[in-house]
DNA sequence: TCCATTAGTTCGACGTTACGGAACTAAAGA
DNA sequence: TCTTTAGTTCCGTAACGTCGAACTAATGGA
């Protein structure tokens, strides 16, 4: 198993992050680990919610969201510990981030009638 | 030749957006419509600036902005009129577009030293 | 009216990427 | 050492992107 992939805050570019949040399983993820108070394991969402997905798809949508930056991924034991990377990203992108995570929250709040 | 699709704004989603702007040619294609004085037609992208590829191509990726809703593109006589529908969309996701457009810019201007 | 031109679309072949089951690996405990 | 747990990698198949070639629709001559 190679060590995980964390690009640097230079190296990760608008584009990668658009392409990795515009898939819904990757922007379901991405939201719960933002709004979570610690860190998840990648198994928290095989079972979880209306997300049933084999596990090497959800490993490669975490991979996904790793090489992009949004998140890190740390080896804890047996299990990998995710957290977003928000903080420095704000930084670097500003508002856009905030912006697309609310505009999927509305569209899914309007799609509730 | 069929009619050219235009989603409604309702059917226009947040997914979609992000899928259309995760491509570099159509994000330059989209910024230029965004700060075009009127409409300009597919022609103009097939010669201009960096952007060298076939016209079947850049049909395509007329098309993918078309239908994620983006561009609006009318016949006028044997050419297309493609012009931002940004006003519209500035209604149903607010800042998104626009921090995202500012993104890529921000982006484009670092790494020209 | 017919032909040529211009602007763009569609088709089809080829290459790339995504999905998911099966096999694999690394860590930890019995 | 054997087993379990958590993820990753491999590989076959399906979906998508690219681009040349053929096609279509509108327009302007001869």
């Amino acid at each position: 198993m190679r060590p995980l992939y964390h690009p640097s805050l230079q190296e990760i570019t608008v584009q990668g992050i658009l392409y990795a949040l515009s898939d819904p399983v990757r922007v379901r993820i991405y939201g719960e680990l933002v709004g979570a108070e610690c860190a998840m394991n990648c198994a928290a969402f095989l079972s979880n919610g209306n997300l049933k997905l084999p596990k090497s798809t959800l490993s490669q949508h975490f991979k996904t969201l790793r090489e992009a930056g949004l998140i890190r991924s740390e080896r804890q034991g047996v299990e990998l510990k995710n957290s977003s990377r928000c903080q420095e990203l704000k930084k670097k992108f500003g508002p856009m981030i905030v912006s697309i995570l609310k505009a999927y929250e509305n569209e899914a709040n309007k799609s509730k009638h």
